[in-house]
RNA sequence: GCUCCUAUCGUCUAGAGGCCUAGGACGGAGCCCUCUCAAGGCUUAAACCCGGGUUCGAAUCCCGGUAGGAGCGCCA
């Protein structure tokens, strides 16, 4: 049986970094053994759920290339078929209505917790043999309930948790239905489960708790029940739970901190999987060699600082051209325009080792693209000063008869002028750098001239000499 | 409260009873290299939650604590 993986959220926020890997885990295991991937919006809540959020998903999802094999599914437009379940199971006698008010159940709940009981159903409409059900009352509109069977055990041998075991008596009758007749969550996963030939549920563990009580349905629909494979949480870096309150962000802002697709997903791959002690997986290494015999059932803290590393990797490791869509967008977000340098590979190769992640590397790279309006205080005080003035002076008469605008020879005129002014490379380096970039840091400076260009070098040196003319003589 | 889950360096993890003097990676510290920042190379500190068992032998198996977490809706 070709194996069918399905990643179903609930359109109510963005797609934060938790659903991400859950969605990245499923499609893996899904490619892994050349099955399908699919995704699912459970919107039945319909107070709750917004087309924002809809579209958030599936942009999180796209700019993460976790592609789906089906056209989305949405749970709002498959109520007919949940509603014919739900007569069906009426008449097998698997469902009941139950005509509890809220405000009934609400008592029914503070008393038990009165109690110190586990807040249940009590099943006071739940018919048994012999059992006289009270006269239903006129003008409510029942619920439906799931007749979930009280004897023996349910268990759940899960992919990544082992085996937990389940007494029938801890599962109450939930219900499937509502008032107004729109189905629950717990029913509609299990409808379109089962429908779709999902043959792997892979979501977070807050459901090992619903799974009882699914496969259960799954049973009185006469069903097999799928694997499941309950995956732990993500954790802040400081071990609280993400929240939006609390640093949980959307995969669309990791993009807006410079990550590129792949360095998340590297990074989230690792995050309770390993693979020996390999770090670093390209996608078709980590469809190759995912599988739930090596990821953690324990809840993993996300580490800024490793995910900036592997980051770093990746844009040290990929072909510059791959990357260079994505630092045209954080270029643009940076207000230059990249049209107006440079092309993007060049500047990728000769600053990826410096920067950990693309807003870095726009960041450190803007003087390619736009002018400097201002030096950096510091470095201009040290660098800029009036002992500056001989040496740019210097290196614009030696830059401007260069026959040849190649780093090589941009490399000689730079050596030549230590030489001739007895100062070392660094007396050199520096004031050009603060001169062309606006601060004391930037790739070789040979590198660094050649990609600038002669005509803007030149200017941005004469601007430096004037500079450092009306600059008071360094102390 | 009840049910369920989890527990190895600061962090992510390797570990399937002897290969463990507990390995790797991030981060930290130090040194080397160096035109800046990096990158790179080398070195280094740092962990089996606690207590009982089982066993010739336990990080690994069992039990009990402890500490975290999840769930207990006409939410998903």
């Amino acid at each position: 049986m070709s194996v069918v993986t399905r990643f179903a959220p609930s359109p109510t926020g963005f797609l934060h970094i938790g659903g991400a890997r859950t969605a990245l885990f499923s499609y893996l295991y899904a490619k892994r053994f050349g099955g399908k991937f699919l995704l699912r919006i459970e919107d039945t809540d319909r107070e709750r759920s917004t087309q924002e959020a809809v579209d958030a998903i599936f942009e999180g999802m796209a700019w993460l290339g976790l592609k789906s094999d089906f056209e989305e599914i949405y749970q709002t437009q498959r109520f007919d078929r949940y509603a014919a379940v739900i007569q069906d199971m009426l008449a097998a006698g698997t469902a009941y209505h139950c005509y509890a008010s809220r405000e009934e159940l609400d008592a029914m709940r503070a008393e038990q917790q009165a109690r110190k009981e586990k807040p249940r159903y009590d099943g006071r409409w739940r018919p048994e043999p012999g059992k006289v059900l009270p006269e239903p009352p006129v003008g409510i509109k029942p619920v439906v309930r799931f007749k979930n069977p009280q004897d023996g055990e349910v268990v759940l041998d899960d992919l990544i948790k082992g085996r937990i075991v389940f007494a029938s008596e801890e599962l109450d009758d939930l219900i499937i239905a509502r008032g107004d007749g729109v189905p629950t969550y717990n029913f509609c996963v299990v409808v379109d489960d089962m429908d779709m030939g999902i043959t792997h549920v892979i979501r977070g563990d807050d459901h090992v708790n619903n799974t009882p009580r699914q496969i259960q349905m799954i049973r009185a629909l006469g069903g097999t029940p799928p694997k499941y494979a309950h995956v732990s949480m993500i954790l802040g870096s400081d071990g609280a739970k993400l929240s939006k309150r609390h640093g949980a962000l959307g995969v669309m802002e990791y993009r807006a901190m410079g990550f590129t697709p792949d360095a998340i997903l590297n990074y989230l791959v690792r995050l309770g999987w390993s693979h020996g002690d390999q770090e670093l997986f390209t996608r078709e290494e980590m469809i190759e060699k995912f599988d739930f015999d090596h990821v953690s059932a324990a809840p993993a803290r996300f580490d800024m600082e490793k995910a900036y590393w592997v980051s770093h990797q990746y844009l040290k490791a990929v072909e510059p051209a791959v990357i260079a869509p994505e630092f045209d967008w954080h270029l643009r977000r940076q207000g230059v325009d990249p049209a107006n340098g440079p092309a993007l590979e060049d500047v990728i190769v000769q600053q990826r080792e410096r920067c950990r992640t693309l807003l870095e590397m726009a960041e450190k790279s803007k003087f390619f693209y736009a002018e400097v309006d201002a030096y950096n205080e510091k470095d201009a005080a040290k660098h800029l000063a009036a002992k500056a003035k001989p040496v740019l002076d210097a290196l614009i008469d030696g830059l401007t008869g260069l026959a040849h605008w190649q780093a090589p020879d941009i490399h000689g005129v730079v050596h030549a002028v230590a030489e001739q002014l007895g100062l070392k490379l660094g007396d050199v380096a520096q004031p050009i750098r603060v001169a062309v970039s606006g601060a004391a840091v930037s790739p070789p400076i040979d590198q660094t001239l050649f990609l600038l260009g002669r005509t803007a070098t030149l200017a941005r040196l004469a601007a430096a000499a004037v500079h450092a003319a009306k600059a008071a003589p360094a102390s």
